[in-house]
DNA sequence: GTTTTAGCCTATCGATTTAGTAGTTTTTTA
DNA sequence: TAAAAAACTACTAAATCGATAGGCTAAAAC
């Protein structure tokens, strides 16, 4: 299970994927509208911040923005800011490899070979969905249960 | 990441997939064996028996043994038992769904959108591998191994 | 039938992570 | 220089993780 933070940061970017190129959003208007506690929300913009995915301006005038295209997001990305390597265990993953320290014959460790097949897909799905992916499927989601309902009338 | 407990447990029974049939084994073996601390590997036992994957005899002679065939146990399953739902949201669970608290429109989050994806993703690997096949996947590596060995020489 | 064997059960513990809160400082702009 | 708004530092309560300790219970052997 993803932590809340990883929810509230992946909620604040695609409210911020919405709003793109419309200047800088207030923390303040994020929190609100997301209903994400205001000073916990500061702390995760600010980690995004410091990996690249978010710019920020101070003073009047000043907020929250998205440092590229919300096509050139992916969830994967952010999941691994907040969260860390995808890979269900160290030693398969690409971004952050490392021994397991149980493990003395990795190249023949069984739950390795699943978990890479694991690790392999996730990040198949995740690194492929961008955040404007996520607004399509979001909009495309919204027709079909208009569509539903107009029927359903 | 999956927890130590996890990995132990995944070890413990692909030990006792490999002496199945060969009666009940003892925890004292299986933690010398697999380097896992005995006590610790107790309440693992413990709770995989409860979960109807060991049986168990008290007394001499007793021990652990599976309590079904190594082909019909799965990953998919037992990860369930330590870890609880693959599905990285509660919204996109098949064994315990329950609606995450922080979303008002579920049909049209974009998150639970792609979760979706990723929970069926594991769950397509992780239900449709089973001790046995782990067991298979293992000797065909060290195979490999050797084979790169004897040409190497 | 008591002794030994081996799993069962409950409690506790220190370290780390999670989900926040509070208060102050710095930067920008008007 | 006053305001607005992000940045930084520190703290906390609760939960989870990775164990350890010690006694209890059931089964088998003698």
């Amino acid at each position: 299970m993803i932590s809340k933070k990883t929810k509230y940061a992946l909620k604040a970017l695609i409210y911020l994927s919405r709003e793109y190129d419309k200047g800088p959003i207030l923390i303040a208007d994020l929190a609100r509208e997301e209903r994400i506690p205001k000073k916990f929300l500061e702390l995760i913009l600010l980690a995004l911040k410091n990996a690249g995915v978010l710019q920020s301006k101070k003073g009047k005038g000043g907020g929250y923005y998205l440092a590229r295209p919300p096509r050139e997001i992916s969830m994967g990305k952010v999941i691994r800011i907040l969260e860390g390597p995808l890979a269900p265990v160290p030693c398969v993953s690409e971004t952050a490899y490392a021994r397991c320290e149980e493990c003395d014959d990795e190249w023949s460790c069984g739950i390795r070979l699943v978990m890479k097949d694991v690790r392999d897909a996730m990040a198949q799905i995740l690194d492929n969905a961008t955040l404007a992916d996520v607004l399509e499927r979001i909009e495309k989601e919204k027709q079909k249960k208009d569509g539903a309902l107009f029927y359903a009338i």
